[in-house]
DNA sequence: CTTGAACCTTCAGTGGCTAGAGGATGTAGA
DNA sequence: TCTACATCCTCTAGCCACTGAAGGTTCAAG
């Protein structure tokens, strides 16, 4: 019997983060104590662990809740816990690429940064007019 | 004169965005019809403009505030704008970084999913097993 | 003068937590 | 057995950067 506090620790998970899965449904109601102190058993432990894990791969918590449905399930075909890894695969590689554009283009502003006073600032000027910019990058986010 | 909706189409920015700005005191409060709707002039477009530039380069709007300071006093040692922009830089870096390990990883697991049943799921199977990993990715979130 | 697109304010919700207040419980040592 | 205090509990509110909707008003074209 694992108290939330072990689990905190064994997982690298904040207590608080931990009640908030809860509270969202995607850790079940544990049992508790006469007092009403939570008390979580190994299971619990594997579906934090495969929870946290899963958000260290950056999927999202609707993402997660059906990869554990589907790890619930293991007669079912996989297809789905493909497409949904190949989906999160996919973001990423957007990710990345929006993120190289941006850094070519704050290279570009600090490279050109002349040091002198704000007015002549080439990291204010790019910013000011983007048509000098070289890259596109319109959307915000992601 | 522009409406907050001209302003909306030459930036980019939904009308509430804008309004929101002016709310956290990102925007200066326009001028106002006697009907007491918003009309902006050239120089708030410039700022918005600014704004939004910055957005799509990942600058926090704390930072951008920051960088709007700075350029509404064009005599200052531009340093400082340096220093964020820099920071923002350091950051995109770490953010590849990460992105990197991620897309190492899932690619790993897409590549290896036999396409059976959930219970072979290898996409399933790591995420379930840590250990299972080559990279690391212990930061959540950023 | 009428129409209707665009404007106004206010409030609530998003994702994924995180922090704090104020109080109850559980456990180890004396 | 008592006590100290770490850990637990619930509840509320806040973070970032918006976004949407309800319900009502204003403006400009025809």
């Amino acid at each position: 019997m694992l108290t939330i506090g072990t689990l905190s620790k064994k997982t690298g998970t904040k207590v608080q983060t931990i009640r908030y899965y809860e509270q969202i449904g995607l850790m079940p109601e544990p049992g508790r104590t006469e007092g009403g102190q939570r008390r979580y058993d190994s299971s619990q432990l594997d579906r934090l662990s495969f929870i946290r894990h899963s958000r260290q791969l950056g999927f999202s918590l609707d993402a997660i809740r059906e990869l554990l449905d589907l790890s619930d399930h293991p007669n079912r075909p996989c297809d789905e816990a493909d497409a949904i890894a190949r989906r999160q695969l996919k973001q990423v590689e957007q990710r990345m690429a929006r993120l190289k554009a941006l850094r070519t283009e704050l290279k570009r502003m600090v490279h050109e940064c002349s040091g002198g006073r704000t007015g002549d600032c080439k990291v204010l000027e790019v910013l000011r007019d983007h048509s000098e910019c070289l890259t596109e990058h319109e959307e915000i986010g992601a």
